[in-house]
DNA sequence: ATCGCAAGTGCAACTGATTTGCAAATACCT
DNA sequence: AGGTATTTGCAAATCAGTTGCACTTGCGAT
């Protein structure tokens, strides 16, 4: 549930979020649970792909890998624009992000809170909002 | 300054907001005016590429088009993710954007307003925000 | 009004991210 | 260990967006 450095997560606990979520123990997926897991911010497909392809797992598979993380809900998707979609593990929690849209360096804002308040009463309506991204210039860019 | 429906622009005045903006007045670029300023949600860039099409007027002119225009600020650019980019007419004034995560549905957020505050302080350093975007599902896709 | 040329356009070919079809490889239940 | 549904790797396809280049055009100067 906290944010977590780069320690590695064991191999049996690695499985058992993969059993739990109906998909097999395979090395590609360990493989990109890992990477996600030792990073502090949300990964793109790009940084995955290229984590991984070194190692001998195509591109495909990865792509496909993340797909069906984000369908079994063990990993989230964000969909930070620049034409790029960013992995986190579920696990971390839901938190807002910001992303520089000058360097694109992404920032997880769990130290922050946010209040979304109708104007005036119109009520546009929403339904449920589980993310919340802000965009702008980062401190070394402005 | 304000959100319109769908009335056209007359074409003096595109011609003045293209001059103002050391921009020539052409044909496509009317179009994209006139097509963003009847839309009361941001377009994106393959909407405009697939309106302005039929009338003759090629993708790759449409893309530059709109890319002038958000270097001109004639339109403000949105990162809404799903791997593609929205335009609007930026004299409507910023605000914030939800985007529905199933149907792709755009909702401009003018009624609302956002409190973004530090819980913590050790404080993550933003520097400047200038895109709010809420991601979610909306009333109809709940 | 019309001329000249820098700015703008259409076309076709290219890029980079992501997807898909399919045959070979493999996880895992029995 | 064995059989089979799932995964994987590869190569080819797709999709949004970009680019090079020769042709056209808007518009300030004539």
């Amino acid at each position: 549930m906290t944010k977590r450095k780069s320690a590695a997560i064991s191999l049996p606990e690695v499985r058992n979020r993969l059993r739990e979520a109906g998909l097999r123990c395979t090395p590609a997926r360990v493989a990109a649970i890992n990477c996600l897991f030792a990073s502090p911010t949300p990964l793109s497909s790009g940084e995955i792909v290229e984590a991984l392809e070194p190692a001998g797992f195509d591109k495909s598979t990865v792509y496909r890998t993340l797909s069906e993380f984000t369908e079994c809900k063990i990993v989230f998707r964000l969909d930070l624009g620049d034409s790029m979609r960013h992995y986190e593990l579920s696990d971390v929690g839901t938190h807002a992000h910001f992303k520089c849209r000058q360097c694109g360096e992404i920032q997880c804002l769990d130290d922050f809170s946010f209040e979304i308040s109708p104007r005036k009463h119109k009520a546009v309506r929403l339904g449920s909002v589980n993310e919340v991204l802000l965009r702008g210039l980062c401190e070394a860019c402005e």
